[in-house]
DNA sequence: TACTGATCATTC
DNA sequence: GAATGATCAGTA
């Protein structure tokens, strides 16, 4: 797998901007033999590849932990797949959705607004047409959400979780949201977590994650051009 | 063709 | 199982 040891952590976001400006026109090949890695032969079997490898060339620390990729600069790195239009062509995954312990959860405390905060977006060429290895960076930057958005994504998560602590869970799908929903979570249809309502009814449920919409992330890559 | 529901790999 | 990194693929 990756055995490149990546350089200290960046001390700070100017040393992280400059770190993924070098990206920018890279290709993936290249990636690749930087950190001595290599590039998946079906990417439908290394769905988290190109992450994975971006994480690891700019030093965020690899764990599977519920924090930012850069907990000393509360910055969360994500990759974007987009369209020759540079439309994202998938939603973007968040974190999961608490489903027990909801009793006095509140926005200014989710792991959505902490992981929100901050975003180093680092876009990348993602046409069906063309092979992995010569997929090409585009320009990473820094966003943090303005007031309208926080406005948007705090009612898409109140509205949802709210639905959650009292019990409707399975009255949600996908079509929730303007412009963050939840959707399935797992291995598979067959995974399961506990559920947890208001009045302590516990079950069991697919476990679910935040995903930003495919149309909010463009706002977002539109906004930053302007 | 966009979107929803399903799925894949890895770490702990 | 739960969290991370995400994209796949059927169908509306």
């Amino acid at each position: 797998m990756i055995s490149f040891t990546p350089a200290t952590p960046p001390g700070s976001e100017t040393e992280l901007l400059h770190r993924a400006a070098q990206l920018a026109g890279k290709t993936l090949a290249q990636l690749a033999q930087t950190i001595d890695s290599d590039i998946p032969s079906q990417q439908r079997h290394a769905k988290g590849w190109i992450g994975t490898a971006v994480e690891s060339y700019l030093g965020a620390s690899a764990a599977s932990k519920p924090e930012p990729d850069f907990p000393q600069l509360g910055i969360e790195l994500k990759t974007l797949p987009v369209n020759r239009h540079g439309r994202p062509k998938e939603s973007t995954y968040v974190c999961i959705v608490p489903l027990t312990g909801l009793t006095n959860l509140t926005w200014e405390h989710s792991n959505v607004r902490k992981k929100l905060a901050r975003v180093l977006w680092v876009p990348i060429e993602a046409d069906p047409g063309i092979p992995l290895a010569t997929r090409r960076f585009g320009n990473a930057f820094l966003w943090s959400p303005d007031v309208a958005q926080e406005m948007d994504l705090r009612t898409d998560w109140e509205e949802i979780m709210e639905m959650i602590h009292m019990g409707d869970l399975s009255a949600i799908n996908s079509r929730f949201g303007k412009v963050m929903q939840i959707r399935p979570k797992g291995m598979n249809a067959r995974a399961l977590t506990r559920t947890e309502t208001e009045t302590g009814e516990s079950g069991l449920t697919l476990p679910r994650g935040f995903y930003l919409r495919a149309s909010f992330t463009h706002e977002i890559l539109e906004r930053r051009k302007a």
